[in-house]
DNA sequence: TTTATTATCATACAAATGTACCATATACGA
DNA sequence: TCGTATATGGTACATTTGTATGATAATAAA
């Protein structure tokens, strides 16, 4: 029998490696050629584990979403009820606060983008999409049942609402690292829910 | 003397031309060949008004800018001091509400994304970013001043949430058009708004 | 009308890229 | 030890792309 190599731990090296030249050169960089030599594999050895170019980028674009989802999965959240601690310790997973965040995010932008005018992309970026809407409606649904939030706020709205923020601080730091540090995301984030919270108006963590 | 053509008009619409590229078939597509196509030049003609290609790219970026800038300056605001209505309508400039704004705004997410990895476009990118940060900035700063925020606030920070709620706002209205409607774009910009300036805490447009 | 200057077009050419194909190396089972 | 299935490497080829070059058309001034 032949020699043995797994197969699905290759395909998701060669991914990873994607990621590293799209980060450094964008998509535009993103040849098979240079994935190869980014990942110690020949030009030639690609062809056994992708059929093709977009095979591959499908298949590294699919991954950044899996790696963010098992991130989220693994934290355990709401083990005994709902509690704020945990709600903001989800949004900040959400937030690129260390190297291998930053590098899915910023990779994860370049899909998005692309996705806009490539079919192959589109489904997977609008599934993640909505995915992480439904964890802000249920973050500020349990909020509002739990009375934790302070009365009369619009579900849909605040969850729109959070998730821009959300996104947007995301988007900030990674066009503009020096302009907003880690310590503001989270300040921002941290009295974004507070204002959703408080009945007056003072600050707390 | 020869034939009299406006260099500069040819320029723009050579740059326009671009954009549409870039929105039907994204940056990869937007190589001279498809876009002398869309311009109705041929191929050829291009290297009388770009000599090269990135200089295409960067140009049409610049305009981009340059549209969103001329548009904001055009609305002569806070001519009778500032009010909140003028700034709701210079933020709603910031949103793709209309066929016009989207397209610049979906070119300028491809170009914002390529400029994390291209160093010629990443100058302009910063600008524009600053820029905004600095209309932020005034926004939340005069609302402060005339007292028309509630007490308190972090100039700063409130400047910095209001950015990323504008921005996040944009990306997902483009990101998914069918999932936020311009109607709920202006209903979280107002709300945001209230929820600086309400003591209590009652919705009022 | 003639001419010079600009606009436009057509084409050539090298480089890069995706895909396909074939050769070689490797390792495990018989 | 040997053979087979798999991994890997090398290369050919058509296509696309950016750039460069030369030819032609058009127009306004002399």
């Amino acid at each position: 029998m032949p020699k043995v190599v797994d197969h699905d731990k290759q395909r998701e090296k060669i991914a990873e490696a994607a990621w590293k030249v799209i980060r450094s050169g964008g998509l535009a960089q993103a040849t098979v050629r240079n994935i190869a030599q980014e990942a110690g594999l020949s030009f030639g050895a690609m062809r056994h584990y992708f059929n093709s170019q977009s095979e591959l980028l499908r298949f590294a674009m699919n991954l950044v979403s899996d790696r963010v989802k098992e991130r989220i999965r693994s934290m355990r959240l709401f083990a005994s009820g709902f509690n704020m601690e945990d709600a903001k310790r989800l949004l900040m997973q959400l937030l690129p606060l260390d190297e291998e965040s930053t590098l899915e995010m910023e990779v994860w932008l370049a899909f998005s983008a692309k996705s806009l005018s490539d079919p192959e992309l589109k489904p997977r970026s609008d599934e993640v999409y909505d995915e992480l809407r439904k964890v802000m409606m249920d973050i500020v649904g349990a909020m509002i049942r739990t009375e934790t939030a302070k009365p009369g706020l619009d579900e849909e709205l605040e969850a729109e609402r959070l998730y821009a923020l959300i996104d947007g601080l995301a988007l900030h730091r990674m066009l503009r690292p020096g302009s907003l540090s880690p310590a503001m995301m989270e300040a921002v984030l941290t009295h974004h829910l507070n204002s959703l919270c408080d009945k007056e108006g003072s600050d707390r963590t």
